[in-house]
DNA sequence: CCGAACATGTAACCTGTTACATGATTAC
DNA sequence: GTAATCATGTAACAGGTTACATGTTCGG
């Protein structure tokens, strides 16, 4: 039961931040705010967010209260090293500018591999999966706050880059006909 | 020990492609090839390839023939089958257009949220960051086939879209002076 | 011959997943 | 009262990580 005190994961970021600058106060709606998320990468799985909450809570990072009005549960805030080790998430360059996991990146140079067929109709498919989650992103848009909509904005900027790419793309390669 | 007859894990699918598009015969081959790209996301740690290369072959997605010549080895290669399950791979739309683990998108809501002059000096770490991987993978890219060119083109175009998006964002928050 | 690179693996660990379990509170 | 939602967790599992262990082959 190691405690984050050097490094936080990229989950257990995310739920401080669900904390301290969404006003989040229940585990159970850090972990909805995850499920219900456009922009989010996490399935907001119990067994990840209470587990990340108690080590977080165990180094000290947030502060646990008792709900005493109301429905029970316990209300979640941070506690200054909590705010510092936040920020120190947020602002570090290298783990924020490193590339991710990016599933269309990773396949970006296999596409030109396939058979000429095969392959316009796998771009044709993929131009309409970007669209279809396109159109998904933007009308989630106006029930966001500032944070979600900045995340969110961010992800339709990359779906349109992947479908400039993809237009780009010439529709088979040089050998056929 | 579940064998992946359904669907592939990322890295599965990356070790396919590695031997079937890169040429890479030997498990140590796929493992560096991992360790020394500019634009693939695992560490290649023996402890992730190997178990991977097992599964694939128990499913009969890869074979395996031990290396006479020179060096002893196993030489790795494509079954059918495994052509297949890469072709499904490269080309499911769901998997390929998801949005992925990205550290920037997910902190990109946060850096409006600070302080100002604490973010004026996070933003432009930031931007030196940027500006240092972007240099190193140009640099990269005159060494790599066709496949990891296309990759570490699309990573490019991420972190110009990264530095454009930093360079628009305001120096500090309205309320200050 | 000796160090570097090739080649293959295992063990302990970490953190995410799904699926299950339990109980309190609110809305109808 | 009962169904939905709120609220909190655990257990089994999956698939990565680092670190360690072992032996081979090539270059100097």
């Amino acid at each position: 039961m190691k405690t984050p005190s050097s490094s936080l994961t990229e989950l257990e970021g995310a739920v401080l931040s669900e904390i301290h600058h969404r006003g989040h106060d229940t585990a159970f709606q850090v972990r909805r705010a995850f499920q219900t998320s456009p922009s989010v990468e996490w399935s907001g799985s119990a067994g990840a967010v209470y587990p990340a909450i108690r080590r977080l809570a165990d180094a000290a990072l947030i502060e646990t209260k008792p709900i005493t009005t109301g429905r029970k549960g316990t209300r979640l805030s941070l506690s200054p090293q909590g705010i510092a080790a936040l920020e120190a998430w947020i602002c570090d360059p290298v783990r924020a500018t490193s590339v991710g996991v990016d599933p269309f990146r990773l396949r970006s140079g296999l596409w030109a591999t396939l058979d000429p067929t095969v392959r316009a109709e796998a771009l044709r498919r993929l131009q309409h999966a970007v669209d279809e989650e396109l159109e998904r992103l933007i009308t989630s848009l106006d029930t966001l706050d500032e944070v979600e909509r900045a995340r969110t904005e961010w992800s339709i900027d990359l779906q349109k880059m992947r479908s400039r790419w993809l237009m780009q793309q010439p529709p088979h390669r040089l050998s056929q006909t």
